[in-house]
DNA sequence: TGCGTTTTTGACAATCATTATCGTTCCCAC
DNA sequence: GTGGGAACGATAATGATTGTCAAAAACGCA
């Protein structure tokens, strides 16, 4: 419960996969990820890309999305809480932020008694590029 | 490819899920239902009971939610279209609908050329019974 | 009502992303 | 440099969902 023995390691798997997120630009499962950095020459074992996702995630330095397709995508976004606009062909991203939503949210969710409110919001639609 | 064999016949089992779902509260998984129409001494298979939710839901006549922990949830819902206050803490739902959020939306994807827009949008929260 | 066709069913196996396991390796404070 | 604990990673396990395919059930039609 203590904060004390929270110590974080720098590994090299972790930079890895931290800096390959940096320079990715859509969203990417962990097993492209893994591909990825296999590609690139790292060793890094799958398992590990996941914990990394996962803690990243956590931490709220990466963004997850669950496609219906079936894996989770990942991807590093600008800080604040912001949506997603996302081309259902290629894959594209757009951030957008609705402040008026979420004020919306927060305003229903407390109109009906509800606490510790949270929300997810994600907009698909065919990009200019993928429509023709 | 023609329309003309597209009969959807009229089934035991499909009635009983049907059935089942009419009577139910909140959001159930398929393991959930198929346990519950065993329970009252339908025989229908697990198999059956996915491939009839599925079928339900791409009909619109049912919605599914895939919460962060893991199965599909599928529950009857009012017609049109509308989205879910949920409770984390013992699925509770509320319907909501946000007209202001829909234009919102479609108008953020028009505006960066998105065509054919749609979206998802869940509000989780803790409802006053859970708070306590 | 009886029959043939076609859908549907359902037991079982297969899939596949994710998670648990656990011995080994590596980081880091001292 | 060293000790202890965190992180790694190969592998097995998990578990929901989907594929398979022979048998059963529905429905149109005579």
């Amino acid at each position: 419960m203590s904060e004390s023995g929270a110590a974080v390691r720098n590994t090299r798997q972790r930079s890895a996969v931290s800096a390959l997120l940096g320079e990715m630009e859509g969203f990417h499962s962990a097993q492209d990820l893994h591909a990825m950095l296999r590609q690139r020459g790292e060793r890094v074992g799958l398992t590990t890309v996941y914990r990394t996702l996962q803690a990243l995630a956590d931490a709220g330095e990466i963004d997850v999305m669950r496609p219906p397709g079936g894996e989770h995508l990942y991807r590093r976004c600008s800080e604040g809480h912001h949506h997603h606009l996302v081309c259902r062909a290629c894959g594209r991203t757009v951030e957008v932020a609705g402040p008026a939503v979420e004020s919306w949210a927060d305003r229903v969710a407390e109109q009906h008694g509800y606490a510790d409110v949270s929300h997810t919001l994600e907009i698909f639609g065919t990009c200019p590029d993928c429509a023709r």
